[in-house]
This record gives structure tokens, sequence and C-alpha cells, in this order.
DNA sequence: CAGTGGTCTAGACCACTCG
DNA sequence: GAGTGGTCTAGACCACTGG
């Protein structure tokens, strides 16, 4: 047992075993360096990794404490709608279907902070010409470089690469289908579609994009715990 | 600049100028170091963070790359039910509507790789007395501890506090009400539900658990970047 | 096989925060 | 104020993998 994996195994086992209660305090980095025979930053590194994870929490001079009702945290892969499709061995396509400046509407100004004219997009992503993906955007032209003919590469992608790690909110949803998804993906009003919402903002807080994502019927996100 | 976050700024602001493009491969941590001066183990600390976050790529004796096509990551959160509902300032309650032990259907005895007698639950969480999540539950007896009384403390509830810190895989869909959950939560058939489906196992990879939540209209999973 | 990232060590100082 | 985690350093060895 040398290892920070390994120290972490030993700690989770502990958990599980109940040798630390939940919600109870565990003994210190230097004391736990000593039983395990390791340096102090072997512990540390495993005990951060276990506390990213929800399992236990940490605060200087408090001490390390195993939490009583874990929350327990999970990561998405949030791609590129493309390399969405690639990877189900499908060829991807879009196609423009609105393009024009205009006022976004009240729920899209109180997201974003938003109140002028602003680039709007709607785009249809095709899995092998087949809907996938139908996408509402609004675009902040004032923050961002000069707009590329988004039928020869879709906003979705260019973003990605003309705006390199910028942060924001995600949420996900499920909602019936509107008047203009429902056209743009051939399915009924009021079936069920998988909504992700995003708002981009540059590093000064000011909003570069909002997307609304309705996915065809049948989408799935997944991730492992 | 001396700290890792100082330094993960630096490296972000590079990639963000285009001083290392898309693709490219940047310096060595050696080298980096010197020029940043400090020791390697702290660029290793900013690298890795990016790396984990998508934003680079990094494989020993080839080194390390900016990301071509960034898949972004996103971290959520997975809180216990009565957590989510105390959230929002309402109070959890749930009722069991269903138990009994039955031979699972083939989705998921595929999904769960048990094709034994499980234990079924249905149960219906409630905030301020009114429908939140629909739960439909299957638990592998062979596998978990003496059972509690599923009125007094949910399945949800009991699972976390019983199976600490298990892996497994989770899915988020749109799904139209069904039947049951159309009764339960005093919804029209086919209404837009966010589902979650998650699968839960012990350390030998056996399956303790599936659970299937259908939460009520207008729930949002959100999450920032 | 050799170069690069992954990790460990022993020691040190610092920042935060509980008591 | 003092105890605990957060981080940094300088050096070392190791594991993986590209050429």
């Amino acid at each position: 047992m040398s290892g920070w994996e390994d120290i972490r195994a030993e700690v989770l086992r502990r958990i599980r075993m109940r040798v630390w209660p939940l919600g109870a305090a565990i003994p210190g980095e230097e004391e736990l360096a000593v039983e395990f025979g390791c340096a102090r930053a072997t512990v540390n590194r495993a005990l951060r990794d276990l506390a990213s994870k929800g399992v236990l929490e940490r605060r200087r001079k408090a001490g390390t404490r195993v939490v009583a009702i874990p929350v327990r945290k999970a990561t998405l892969d949030i791609p590129v709608i493309r390399q969405q499709v690639e990877a189900l061995g499908r060829r991807h396509s879009h196609r423009v279907l609105v393009q024009d400046m205009r006022q976004p509407p009240g729920a899209i100004r109180d997201q974003t902070g938003l109140s002028e004219r602003l680039l709007y997009l709607e785009t249809l992503h095709l899995a092998d010409g087949r809907p996938f993906v139908f996408e509402m955007r609004w675009l902040n032209p004032a923050v961002l470089p000069p707009l590329p003919d988004f039928a020869e590469i879709s906003a979705n992608e260019w973003l990605v690469t003309s705006v390199t790690y910028a942060t924001g909110e995600i949420a996900f949803a499920a909602e019936g289908a509107g008047t203009a998804e429902a056209a743009a993906m051939g399915v009924a009003m009021g079936v069920a579609l998988f909504v992700t919402e995003r708002v981009t903002r540059d590093a000064e807080g000011v909003a570069i994009t909002h997307v609304r994502l309705a996915h065809a019927p049948g989408y799935r996100l997944r991730t492992v715990m």
C-alpha cells in the first residue's frame, strides 16, 4: 500500500465498513501519513480526490469528516453535435432555417442580461439525413470575432473553436414539442423532447450566446458515477 | 505569478490568444517550470487540472497538446430527493404505492444483469404534499443488509447511507408520462417528464439497485461549466 | 530505448478558521 | 492563537509509449 489510489481505496473501505461512520471526523493528514507509511502529500492527494467526489468534507482547522448524507457528483461530457452524431456512426449535416437580427424575448434577456438586438439562428442538425437536434441560438455580435457563413460551419461547432473555454450555465429539462420544433423535426406537437439550455459567457461575464437544443425523441444523456 | 491556479490561468490565456493554437503541442513541464520560475510539480498540477476539464490532452512521451475540438466537461450534483425538496424550501414526504417481489422485465434484466426475482417498489415523493418525483425501483436483496420499513425511510435515502459510495451508470431522458406515472402524479398521459435512470453496483460489479425517477413537469437539472 | 508525464518524498510556509 | 488543510519546492524514481 503506497500509491495515492491505494490510500483512497483504503479510506473508502473504512467508510464502507463503518470504521469511520457517516458524519464522523477522521484522523488528520499527518497521523494518516504515519499510519500508512507515506508522505503527507500522498494522503492529501487521496483525501482531496474523495472530497471532490462528495464523499469527504474538509475544512482547515476543523479537519476532515465523512459526509453524512452524500451528494454524489457525476461528470458529463458536452460534445459538439457533429461529434455526437459521428460517435453513433452516422453522418452529420445541418440546415440553417432562420437567420436574422432581432430583439430577444424576455426569457432570453433575463438569462443573458442582454437587451440589445442579437443575431438569431434556427438550425436543424441531421444524422444520416434525419432530424437529430433542433437548435435555437442567440449570438452577441459585440463580443464575437467576424462571423462565418453558418451554412458552411454550424454555429455550434464554430463557437467551440473561436471561443475557447468559456464559462456559463447549463440546464436540462423535458418539454413538449412546440410549433417550430414539431414542424422542423417532423413530430407531433407535445411529444416529449429532451432539451438542453446553455448560456456561455466571456471572461468578464458578458453573455456570448444562449442556445436551446431540442433533441429528437429517444435521445439519452449518459454518464458513469 | 506563482500558484498553480495562476499558471492554469496563464495557460488558458495562451490558448485563447492562440499563442498555442488548437491541436498544437505545448512545451514540456520541465521547460514551463523554468519559464514560470516554479517547481515542475506546480506546472503538473495546473496542466493535470486542465486535462481533467477536457482542454488539454496529455500522454507520456507524446507530451501535452491543446485539444482540437474540445469536449467540455460539466459536473452534476446528484442529491437525495429529500435534500432536493428541502433545498427548495418545501417539506418532503413520501408514500409507498407498491412493494412486492417479482420477476424483472427484460429491460431491467439487460441493464442489471439480474434475472432472479427482485424487490420492486413504487414510491411517490411529495413536496408540500404535491407530487414531485415518481420512483420505480428494483432492489437486489442478495447484496443488501436487512431491509428497513420503506414507509419510514424512503429507499432513495436508505440506500445512500447503507451502501456508501457505490459505482454505476446514470442516464437522463425525456419521456411521455405512462399509465402509472400519469395516475400517481395527477398529470395527463403523454405529458413530457424528465426521467433519471440509474443502475448502482457494488465493488464486484453486481447490481444493487435499478431506479427510474420521473420528475414532475417543470423540473430542471442545472449546473455550471 | 529514451523522452515525457505520473507520482512520491521530506520539509517548509502559508491561509483559513475554529475555539 | 493555534491547529489543520492547501500548496510549493527540489529532487528522485517510475511507467508508459512513441519513434
